[in-house]
DNA sequence: GCTAAAGTCTGCCACCATTGGAGGGTCAAG
DNA sequence: CTTGACCCTCCAATGGTGGCAGACTTTAGC
């Protein structure tokens, strides 16, 4: 059973502590809209609201939100961030669990700076033999209109 | 002023070397989903259709369908490949705009190469120190719910 | 106590590129 | 004439994020 939903007076939960969303988003560093959005996709439960149904975040949840967002600065999807944030909340989680995750994470990433590595590659050698200047020919766009 | 669209029966149009969206796909690799799709953004104008309404597909179609197949598979934006098509197609176009085009996609890869590399390293030092067996403390969830 | 500004609420739209499905029409072979 | 493979149009969803509209609440100044 989850903790139960409060309601407040607005200054009432300023005065204990707690933060609307402006000073939630602030501290935590998460727009405003993404706070919302994030409660909306299930990832923050349990938001109490103020009797004119103003949004109170309590310093668990602002903390929840800087794990959200340090986890996307390092790429993770919001669908292994679900994931992430149970382990994380889940204090006899294996860490083998844990290292899983980011493993597929970084696999994922590797795959895709490879691609980007070899896309990369492929455009600098069309553009070194592509003299830049007036004239109409132009090796990238023969490769790109080519019979391959 | 385009050249016109043109009306035909399905078999007539076949024996006049001209292909219905499924051989288009095949011989060019676009997928018929992303055909229409590229018709619809404007990418491919004055397509033909049969008096059924089927859509056909010109040599000269298909060897665009496969332009931009080539310059997604670089990774250009639909923007760009809307700008490559329209130089490719005026032939006193000067090279230097074709290299602009791609100097600028170079730069974006780029970024994202150097964004990807930093998070993957990142991961790497966080999971090189997480034991990752059935012991629940774990560096990795101690960075994402850090103090930073 | 009144007013104006700032903050919050919900809901909808846009982006990018692509895929999927529903519901219907058409073509070719048996 | 039926069957199956094709084609048509229209609508919706993906993942994250930003933006706007219209309505309400709170706060600050007077």
């Amino acid at each position: 059973m989850g903790k139960s939903e409060s309601v407040f007076e607005h200054a009432d939960a300023l005065e204990r502590g707690l933060l609307d969303i402006g000073r939630a988003s602030t501290a935590s560093g998460v727009s405003i809209k993404m706070i919302r959005h994030y409660e909306a996709i299930g990832l923050l439960t349990n938001v109490a609201r103020t009797h004119a149904n103003y949004r109170v975040y309590s310093d668990t949840d602002v903390h929840t939100l800087r794990f959200i967002k340090r986890a996307r600065t390092l790429g993770f999807s919001m669908h292994d961030i679900r994931d992430l944030l149970a382990l994380w909340q889940n204090k006899s989680r294996p860490s083998a669990s844990v290292k899983k995750v980011a493993a597929g994470h970084m696999d994922e990433l590797k795959k895709k700076i490879a691609g980007m590595q070899s896309m990369l590659t492929t455009l600098q050698h069309l553009t070194h033999n592509c003299h830049g200047d007036q004239r109409p020919d132009c090796p990238i766009l023969d490769d790109l209109g080519g019979p391959a």
